[in-house]
DNA sequence: TCGTGCCTTTACCAAATGGTAAAATTTGCC
DNA sequence: GGCAAATTTTACCATTTGGTAAAGGCACGA
């Protein structure tokens, strides 16, 4: 057996595992990390709170892990953004696949915000190794796309902060959006086409 | 003395309530609702923790005392919004005045975004009567806008989100702000103009 | 200056919470 | 079936935390 390989976990390992990662995941994305406590997620889980400490070894390393397995996930739509594509559907579509995380995956959207709003305090390595250079690399995309006039020239940091802004609001502000838009189930929809309509705008040559 | 109403409070009540406020504005905007302490309020505020609660009735008193404190400045802009004055204009000193209040107040949006992101569940009720016929009729005068043809047709709840989102994400989400600006300096004058563009773009008839 | 009422401190407490030790149970393999 | 290893439970513990009781200090008007 290879150096420093762990075996394969078993299935009861797998399980359980995922078990704990999705009760935490809804735990900590309701209540932040300090609001989280282990009871909540053990009884999430179906699982008594030192058989969840048996799968992991505290409550930092469920979050952290929880995060690790997020970004992944997070930058994906990101680094799908082609550079020999057409540049204003690569953005509108960029857009569109943002949304659209923002509806299906909102857990892990405040997750992410919660950790961010506190200063990233367990994420700041990550951002910098792993959200920085793929930031950097898409911002030159669009740099080369506006300097040869395929799309109206603005700072493309900003513009993509803005992307981000924008779809994110739908998950993070979710209690307020619901308020002021009454519940409506079109939301999403509407959502779209004015955030379509808002980027065709801007970068339209 | 008329009755219900309570005497003045005297100078060291004043000073030493504000104290108190400020210091929980720190430490509930740093580490959430659940994660401030009492005794790092205390300590911030200079004050032992039953002096603390002399002057509040509990930790959750303080917290919605600084909700609803807020609540006025952050409506605030969206008051000023001018029905009789040039609606583009109007819109863009709007998005000026919000990324205005994210340089210069972010304790108080990342206390907001804190509570919104967890369910508004201290502010709900505050949402629903202060802020949402404020939204509604501002929507209105939007809408009117964009009828007589001032404005291109967007759907106005979804143009106020987007300037919320855009602006406050300056401020709530500082920490990734400023490791992919790498804490340019210049950051607040780069979005100013970025933001303007952007809502120009979007709303010229 | 003296007392009354406002303010502050000291010394506590009960509950909640993250975590542990070790016994008991189950699982998977021969 | 039987046994070793993996899993789960029971019974704890130390610390943190929101909160209280009551005594002490202080300011200020009579």
């Amino acid at each position: 057996m290879p150096d420093g390989v762990e075996k394969k976990p078993s299935r009861i390992q797998q399980r359980n595992r995922r078990r704990i990662l999705d009760a935490a995941l809804d735990v900590f994305s309701k209540h932040g990390y300090r609001g989280a406590t282990l009871d909540q997620i053990a009884e999430a889980a179906g699982l008594s709170k030192p058989n969840i400490l048996y799968y992991f070894d505290g409550k930092e390393e469920i979050h952290v892990t929880l995060l690790n397995q997020l970004m992944e996930t997070w930058l994906d739509p990101l680094v799908t953004l082609d550079p020999d594509g057409d540049p204003l559907r690569e953005i509108l579509g960029y857009v569109q696949r943002k949304l659209d995380m923002a509806r299906d995956l909102p857990r892990e959207s405040r997750l992410f915000a919660g950790e961010i709003l506190q200063g990233a305090p367990r994420m700041a390595p990550h951002l910098v190794s792993g959200l920085q250079p793929l930031f950097d690399e898409k911002c030159a995309v669009i740099k080369a796309w506006m300097d040869r006039g395929a799309l109206a020239d603005v700072d493309p940091r900003h513009l993509i902060f803005s992307i981000w802004a924008t779809t994110q609001h739908y998950a993070d502000f979710d209690a307020q959006v619901r308020v002021l838009l009454r519940e409506d189930a079109r939301c999403h929809d509407g959502a779209g086409q004015y955030l379509q309509t808002l980027f065709t705008r801007l970068l339209t040559p």
